[in-house]
DNA sequence: ACGCTAATTAGCGAAATGACTAATTAGAGT
DNA sequence: ACTCTAATTAGTCATTTCGCTAATTAGCGT
């Protein structure tokens, strides 16, 4: 939970693409999967950080788990490196 | 170097908390530590890890190490995380 | 050259990260 | 109940991170 865990999340390339992948719409975990070169299980614990950060929302579909991107946290983000940069707080 | 670098280094909350008290103007790597509970070898590393991301740059002034923050960098973090929310570029 | 202050770099240890394979859980279908 | 597929969790290992203290580098003043 906090900024810190979104911060933490956003930090590696491949939880950054998954975001990217999400933004289009959702996606099932085997679906993302196509997309990486990485094992399932290992892609797994990434989709366990961004859970984690609340930067995706899954939905159980049958045997499929469909994770949804979460743009308010993605927002809270954004605010928060603005508040680095501008001089609104 | 690249966008992954100034991922990595916006992911710790000292490295944040140290943009935040560059954005009101430069200042020497002593006068940093005073806002922090840890060694300065430590936030030493902090800032070497900053500048490594360019999120920061440093100037010498005597026996001085003035750093300044870099908003160019902010501004290509914050349009990486934009890019993942919204549709443009 | 010496000493003083500012700051970084070196070296070390504990804990976290990120990759893998193997094992487990969950649901759908027969 | 059994089996198949989807996905996660458990266990292991190598590497990185981040904290510390000790040692080094850089500049200023005497």
């Amino acid at each position: 939970m906090g900024i810190n865990t979104v911060f933490e999340a956003l930090s590696h390339p491949v939880r950054r693409k998954v975001l990217a992948l999400l933004k289009a719409g959702p996606l099932s975990a085997g679906d993302l999967a196509t997309h990486f070169d990485i094992s399932r299980p290992t892609l797994s614990v990434h989709f366990a950080k961004l859970r984690e950060a609340d930067l995706v929302v899954v939905e159980r579909q049958g045997t499929s788990l469909i994770y949804h991107l979460n743009a308010s946290i993605l927002e809270a983000a954004l605010a928060s490196l603005l508040s680095l940069k501008d001089d609104e707080e």
